[in-house]
This record gives structure tokens, C-alpha cells and sequence, in this order.
DNA sequence: CTGTTAGCGCGTTCAA
DNA sequence: TTGAACGCGCTAACAG
């Protein structure tokens, strides 16, 4: 193991020289830099986390923590932890995930938060940590989130544009902030262009939306689009326009929304709102380092922080 | 925060007696030990890991490789993720995850591999340092497995005692290990039972079963269970069948595999192999901590091990 | 069985 | 602008 001793001697200056080319360079004589840089890279220098951490007083440990069953999630987190993950390795922090049970282990220097309930907020409040969220909140911590509202309005134009002349927003029914944010999408789009609409509001089961469509049946014309705020509910609602014998995507539109797995199952690929997850994450990750990196200097909590990043819509089978 | 010091003050003991009762407790006398203990807790002392890490030369960091594309993961890794960071936490140690594009930076003490293919052998070769697979391999490396030949012989035996007669395997058609052994499961039950069978063997997609099942619709009397090597596939199948206008679970049964998130899809939820992989990632990450622990005192590779884990069936309502 | 000493690799503080 | 000394929290090795 190389230490900042075998740069030091090869180098012929202290240990401290080097240490400080890497934390305050710009107190090191320029020529002087560049040739320990030259030196470190010789011998493949990596500084040692655990030394730092240990005189830092930190831990470089971020905690995720997924405040929802693992039984029923999506592979939705997966993507966001591949993001969270790769920002975090590329600065020597170590990400630690924790479940709703195990959430009290071990130290950390911050902690990423998604799936939350308004029951959590106390637990939350607790940590006296630096925080960031995976999906919006409004009681002042800093989060990083889709933009629902866009990702809807976008979906609702291309479906329009391709020439189906009655839009059926189905909606996931639950008065949380993103489930309102997307129908507005859909609501401002279909109202500012004087489209043929309706919004639909249904339990997050594929049957569900298969069971309300089949009974509805006459309501929905020829030419008719769904925009789902679910591929769950898509797979749904194909399942039953398959049944009724409507023909997709010329007759029937679907459009479903952050389509990973289930597009495996559709008949017609679907053409869904693809979250960039792995963006996400990294934004996540970069925020709570700054936040931990911020907090170190000054105490007392900052204004709150959001990033909201676009999605983009992925057009496959199921729409024309 | 606590510190060993502080923990030995108030016991009146030197900081190595502390030290001692976490490392080699059969070394202190049980009622001293007894005490430290009590003022441990009493003061909600947690060791330091950096300070470990440091000291004992290890990263306390153990970095989970999965070997596939994420976007089209199944949420199967999350759950083995969760026993996996589960189980290092309470041993005090971080997990990495690491994908495919950042599999170089920082460094840990052994690795935990998945979804490998021929072509990354090579590269776990170079690693040189403790590894452990989930998922079986020919190579010599420890792996922890579900049990796949018992798991598809016991849903053999469960469809049979149920009354269906005659009995169709749809595997995956790949040759892997998990494969061969699952249609090995198959074979053996129903020729050692002389139960009326077939196996089929098709790419892993539910369209593709839908498509089989329709085409072959004639061939499966009623009386038939479907034992399927993924849920994926026992999707198809019910859809088919459906289709068909069969009626599942009483003329027609299906057992898939693995069902965690597909079955929110199914018109009747799935009858399923369950693998236990919050366990399969305990295992994992135990069988790896004793590796690195045992590599720092021998040098040198030791036997092959294997943990083979036994799955068990979640009866619902595609079967009766 | 228990305590003392020394040092892991690094960064802060102070002195040069 | 550079260097020397000290200590972060912990444990291995030795001494008692």
C-alpha cells in the first residue's frame, strides 16, 4: 500500500507537502505541485479513506434509506441506487442501504431518503443530519424529483399530435404532490388546446384499470389515447382494449409512465415517460455531499434545496 | 461521541480491557466483562470504523458487482441487496455497489458478484481478493444458490397432488446450471411418478409463451398445469389460457417462479416458487465476512464453498 | 487476566 | 511557502 510517506520520500519533500497538493493546492509553489502530482500518479497514490475519515471526524458513509416494502417495489430504485452509487464511489464515499427495520446501525455523514410517509417525518426530524429526499416534500428539506408536471404535459401533446382526438388521463388515485403534479399536466394541456378529455382516477393495479375499461367500454371512442400515470395501470388498460378488440396502437393509444420491467410483459412495447433514474441519483448524491460538505463550515439549516429534472418520453408499440 | 476512552473511564479499566471485550471477549474476566458491557449500552457507545478500518488494515467495505444491465433488471436484485446490506451492517460494514462502467474506483475487502457471464471471468480472476457469487459457478469461487432442482420438483409434486394430470414444463432455453437443474427437478418427479408430461423450452418473454400456448392450444387437455422457470413466462401462459377461454385455477394450473413484482399483473395472482433472497443475501455477505477474515490470517485459496438455499411455494390463486 | 506502549495514515497547528 | 510534532480512535504485541 502506497502512503503519503512513499510519495513524500520519493518526492524529497515532507509528508504534509503532499498532503496539502492534495486538500489546499493552491498553497503549494505551482512546478513543486505538478511534480508530486507526476510522483502520485507514478506510483498510483490512493489516498486512504479510513485515515482520513478517522482525523475528519467523518465517516464517508451516506445512508439510503427506502421507507417502503421491498416486496412490492419496482426496480425503480434499483436505477436510482446504480446513479447514487456511481457519484458516490467517484468520491470515496461508501453508500450503505438501509431498510425500514435495520435503520438504526452504524454512523453515517448524511442520509438519502425516499419512499416516505408522513408518519417518517418525526424519525426524519430526529437524524440532526444532512438530508436530501428522492421525491418532493414540503416541509423544507431538500429534494431531488421528476418533473410530473412536464412529464404529463408532454406525454398528453405527443398523443394529441398523433392525431388521437379524445385524451383519457387514468390517475393513480392518492392526493400526493406528484400524482396532483401530473394531473395538471394533463389537465392544462387538454384545456389550453380544447381536446376532447377526461381523468380517471384508479387504485395502482393493472386489473384494476383492465376491470374499469372493460365496463366503460362505449365511453371510449376510436381514436382514443390513454395517458397513464402507471405502466401498471397501461398494462392494464392494453389488456382490456386487447379483450374488447380494439386494435393498437392504430385504433387505441397507451402511454404509460417509467417503463423498466413491465415492458417485458406488454404486448405492444409501450411508449411510456422515462424517468432519467440514474440521473437522479447522482444529482441526489451531489447534493448531499455538498450539504455535508456545507454543514461542516457553518451550522443552521440552509433554504431548502430542489432539483427537478425532465423526463423523456420513449415512444415504442403503442402509440403511432 | 463515545469513545473507548470514555467507555473505560467510567469503568475504571484501561482502554485495552474494552478494546478486548468486543474483539476477544474470552479473554476478560466474564463479570468485569459483564460490567463494560452494561456501560457500554449505558452510554450508547459504537466503535469507530474508520478508526478499525485504519488500525486493522481493511476498508470495512464490501462492493456488490451486478453483472447486467440494470434497465432491465428484475426486482429480485433489490431484495438481495436489502439481506446483503442487512447483514454487513451489523457487522460494521459498508456496502459499495459498483455497475459495469465504475467497477475500478476505491477500494474494499472482497466483492460480491452477480449475473456474471463467461466473458468477466477474467477479470474476477484478476481481482485477487475474497469473492463470493450469487449464483452457482464451475470456477472454484464460493457461491450461494437457491436450490433450483428441489424448487421446481417440489411445485412438480404440489401440481400433482392438486389433481392436475398431465404436467408441462415451459423452461428458459439457455443452458445454464439453473436451468438444466430446474427441468431436472421436472424430470425426475414425473418419471419416477409416471405422470403424463412434456417440457417446453422458449426465450424468456410472456408474449413468446402466449404465442406458444394459443398455437398449441389442442395439445393441453384440461386437467394441465404449467410449471414455468419464470413468473415471466407464467404470465404468457395465463394470458393465453385466458385467451383461450380456459379457466384457471380449475381446469388449468400455473405455478411460476419467483413472483415478486409480475404478480400485481396477473389476472389471478400467481402460485409461485419463492426464493428466499433477503436470506440468499445474508448468506452471501456471512460466507464473504468469514473469507476475508480467514485471508488475513492464511494465505492462499481454500475449498470451494457452496450454500445452496431451498425455496419454498406461496400458494395463490392460479393453482388449486 | 489486565495494563502499557507504539503506531496505523492522515491533517491541523504552530513554528521556521 | 514548507516542515515537525501531535493526535484522531483503535488494536497488536508485549510486559506484568
Amino acid at each position: 500500500m502506497i502512503t503519503l510517506n512513499d510519495v513524500a520520500k520519493k518526492a524529497n519533500v515532507s509528508k504534509m507537502t503532499v498532503s496539502r497538493v492534495i486538500n489546499h493546492p493552491e498553497q503549494v509553489r505551482p512546478e513543486l505541485r505538478e511534480m508530486i502530482l507526476n510522483v502520485m500518479t507514478q506510483l498510483d497514490y490512493h489516498p486512504n479513506a479510513a485515515a482520513r475519515a478517522l482525523v475528519g471526524r467523518r465517516t464517508r458513509v451516506v445512508k439510503l434509506t427506502i421507507f417502503e416494502d421491498m416486496d412490492t417495489t419496482e426496480p425503480y430504485y434499483m436505477m436510482l441506487l446504480a446513479g447514487i452509487a456511481n457519484e458516490l464511489n467517484q468520491h470515496q464515499y461508501a453508500l450503505q442501504i438501509a431498510t425500514r427495520n435495520s435503520y438504526e446501525v452504524g454512523e453515517c455523514d448524511g442520509y438519502i431518503l425516499t419512499g416516505i410517509r408522513q408518519a417518517d417525518y418525526a424519525w426524519v426530524e430526529r437524524l440532526n443530519q444532512p438530508v436530501v429526499f428522492v421525491g418532493s416534500n414540503r416541509q423544507g428539506y431538500d429534494y431531488v424529483d421528476t418533473n410530473n408536471y412536464q412529464a404529463v404535459w408532454e406525454s398528453t401533446r405527443y398523443a394529441a399530435e398523433q392525431g388521437y382526438t379524445h385524451l383519457v388521463f387514468i390517475g393513480i388515485a392518492i392526493a400526493e404532490p406528484f400524482e396532483l403534479d401530473r394531473e395538471r399536466g394533463f389537465r392544462e394541456y387538454v384545456t389550453t388546446h380544447h381536446i376532447s378529455a377526461q381523468i380517471i382516477r384508479l387504485a395502482n393495479h393493472s386489473h384494476v384499470a383492465t376491470a374499469y375499461v372493460k365496463s366503460h367500454w362505449s365511453g371510449f371512442p376510436r381514436n382514443t389515447a390513454f395517458i397513464c400515470a402507471s405502466d401498471r395501470l397501461a398494462i392494464g388498460v392494453e389488456t382490456a382494449i386487447i379483450n374488447q378488440g380494439g386494435r393498437v396502437p392504430i385504433e387505441y393509444g397507451i402511454i404509460g409512465f417509467d417503463g423498466v420491467l413491465l415492458n417485458q410483459i406488454a404486448a405492444k412495447r409501450l411508449t411510456t415517460m422515462k424517468q432519467p433514474l440514474e440521473a437522479m441519483g447522482r444529482a441526489a448524491a451531489r447534493l448531499l455531499l455538498a450539504n455535508i460538505n456545507h454543514t461542516d463550515r457553518s451550522r443552521g439549516r440552509h433554504d431548502q434545496e430542489k432539483i427537478i429534472i425532465n423526463s423523456r418520453l420513449s415512444v415504442a408499440e403503442s402509440t403511432r
